[in-house]
DNA sequence: CGACTAATCCGCT
DNA sequence: AGCGGATTAGTCG
C-alpha cells in the first residue's frame, strides 16, 4: 500500500474551509472491502468506529448540497468584492443570516482517530507544527484538525464541569 | 424527540 | 491568528 507512507499524494491539493474534500479514497474503500461494496450509501451507514486499521483516511459520503442558499460567502477571493461583504453584513443585526447547510459529510476520523485522540491527551493545545504534522499524518486539512480539536476540547471542559458538578452535588 | 457531530459565526485576547 | 461559546444543520438511536 503506498498510502502507508507519509507521502502525501499530488493530488490532495490543500483543502481550504470551503473546500470539501472529494472522495479520494473512494477506490480505495472499494478495494478494501471494509464498507460497502463501491459506493458510500449513507444507507450503508459509514460509521468510523470500529473499522479495522487497515483504512487511513476519512470518508466523505455526500457532498451535495442541500441549502437553497449556496453562496460562495466572498471568501474575500478579491479586493473588489466589499459590496458583497457589506452586503451580507447588513443582512439581519439581530438575525443571525443562515450560513449555507453544511455538507454532508460524514464521519470523523478513522482509526487513525485513536492516534489525534492520543495527541490530544498529552498535547490537548495544537501548534502550528504539530497541526501540520499531524494533518499530514491523517491526510486532512489543517483547518479540520483544528476544528476537530477544538471540538474536542470543548466536550472535554464540559466532561470536566460535569464531573465538578457531580462532585459538588455529591 | 434528544444526543451527537460538523461546520460556521461572533466576540475576545 | 487562535480560542471559547453559541448557533445551525443533519444524522442516529
Amino acid at each position: 500500500m503506498a498510502l502507508q507512507s507519509d507521502h502525501v499524494e499530488p493530488n490532495f491539493h490543500k483543502l481550504e474551509e470551503n473546500e470539501i474534500e472529494v472522495s479520494l479514497d473512494a477506490d480505495e474503500a472499494a478495494e478494501g472491502g471494509s464498507f460497502g461494496e463501491g459506493s458510500l450509501n449513507r444507507s450503508d451507514k459509514l460509521k468510523y468506529e470500529g473499522i479495522p486499521d487497515k483504512d487511513d483516511r476519512i470518508y466523505v459520503g455526500d457532498v451535495k448540497y442541500i441549502g437553497n442558499d449556496v453562496k460562495d460567502e466572498g471568501h474575500g477571493s478579491h479586493q473588489g468584492d466589499s459590496q458583497l461583504e457589506e452586503q451580507k453584513n447588513l443582512a439581519s443585526p439581530t438575525v443571525p443570516q443562515f450560513r449555507r447547510t453544511r455538507p454532508r459529510i460524514q464521519l470523523g476520523l478513522t482509526p487513525r482517530q485513536l492516534r489525534e485522540s492520543k495527541t490530544f491527551e498529552t498535547t490537548k493545545y495544537l501548534d502550528a507544527i504539530t497541526r501540520r504534522n499531524l494533518a499530514k499524518h491523517l491526510y486532512l486539512a489543517e483547518s479540520r484538525v483544528k476544528r476537530w480539536f477544538k471540538r474536542r476540547r470543548a466536550r472535554y471542559r464540559k466532561e470536566q464541569q460535569m464531573l465538578q458538578r457531580a462532585s459538588a452535588d455529591r
